[in-house]
DNA sequence: CTAACGCTGTGACCTGTTTCACGACCACCG
DNA sequence: CGGTGGTCGTGAAACAGGTCACAGCGTTAG
């Protein structure tokens, strides 16, 4: 407690920069890599040197001016600053099509962020195991999420649905939610909610292509 | 011609609110709403009234001090601003647990966005018509894709082959992507991608979930 | 041994986005 | 028929995020 990290401002965009980082150095590793300049890992992600530098600074680990960072260490430090201590367990809510598929995205892909329950209105669905997580019935949310101790949850239910299941998540003590369904969940202060939302994704490509293409047609 | 559009400096945001805005306003068409004012579709939409009037200046229909925007209007205010006149027809290549789930998820959601082609490297898959799609093999992508005007792609294969598709598309003439594959996609300027990373934002809400649930035990 | 190089961390700047604030307008009420 | 209230469009201020530039330093070449 000594060694309380000061409240950091840090930006939404740079956790997600900061996971991103996390992943490409894990390729790395895997390929043998040691060490890595900060222009290097911007290539790979898609910005600047300068970006990378000051996102890290964030996570309190400095690399060496001569050997750039140590891959090892750095994967280290990003693990201490995003991880939970002792992993997160998270429920999926909603086994339709889309739910199957983040269940087989996210099965085995990362240790510290196991799907840990599935949940669905479904009596067909419900008892059975898919994609190696058991699905239970909506009635037993509360029960299942509080006894794995379950903070985080994804939602895959229809759109008119979502708002009761966010209700109910929340209720269980859920602090964070991924929301695929195309709905802003009204949820307390204390829960932070990520959206997903596919169709508005594809119409900004949609534009953006248009766009480009117009602009290309007429130089 | 000569309404030629101004290349109205919009960004990548506004563009997302506005999707986002219209999707609000067809559900409350279907309520029978006439008319709406700023503020409350910032409610709906989880943002400032300002911002609402800001984005719409965009779309070039001006609402009434007294009765707000009109519904229907504003919709096909929208409509023409966002959408290609006479429809996109797009692609998606990887048809596994994703690629069907998102078949599924827009098929009949967005007349004006139709998937019109799934293409898969699995020749089992090949042939196949899956929630109404037609499934090509990767062989005839360009053919496919060039005969049917397509521009717009899904990418829902895996990292290691997102590139080499990548690179298939924009040789097909494919101008925006929507990237699944946790890779970042090099691809010439003129063609826009949008990533949609589910790990990271898993990981951006596993953060913040924890980052409130400290804030919060320590007033 | 010295000089020069290249990279990191970080303060200062700059750009793009959001919010504020206010003039103009119209309907309604008294 | 004038006052009042509420809303829109938009210039200007405030803010956040990203970029630049440079001091500091270990390494390495000469």
């Amino acid at each position: 407690m000594a060694a309380q990290k000061v409240a950091r401002l840090i930006s939404e965009r740079s956790i997600g920069r900061l996971s991103l980082y996390r992943r490409l150095l894990n390729v790395l590793q895997g390929e043998g890599v040691r060490n890595i300049y900060s222009h290097q890992l911007a290539a790979m992600a898609g910005c600047t040197a300068a970006q990378v530098r000051r996102d890290l600074m964030a996570v309190g680990y400095s690399g060496s001016p001569t050997h750039g960072y140590e891959v090892p260490r750095l994967i280290e430090s990003l693990r201490e600053f995003l991880d939970a201590p002792g992993g997160q367990g998270v429920a999926l809510v909603g086994v339709g099509n889309l739910g199957k598929a983040i269940l087989s995205y996210f099965t085995g892909r990362r240790p510290n962020l196991q799907i840990a329950a599935a949940f669905d209105s479904d009596p067909y669905k419900v008892n059975r195991v898919i994609h190696g997580c058991r699905c239970y019935s909506m009635e037993h949310l509360a029960e299942v999420a509080e006894g794995q101790g379950i903070r985080l949850a994804i939602i895959t239910v229809p759109a008119q649905a979502a708002q009761a299941v966010a209700d109910a998540l929340v209720q269980a003590g859920v602090r964070g939610i991924l929301n695929f369904a195309p709905v802003r969940l009204r949820v307390p202060d204390h829960v932070h909610v990520e959206d997903i939302d596919m169709t508005v994704s594809l119409e900004k490509v949609a534009y953006f292509a248009r766009q480009s293409a117009e602009r290309g047609s007429r130089p």
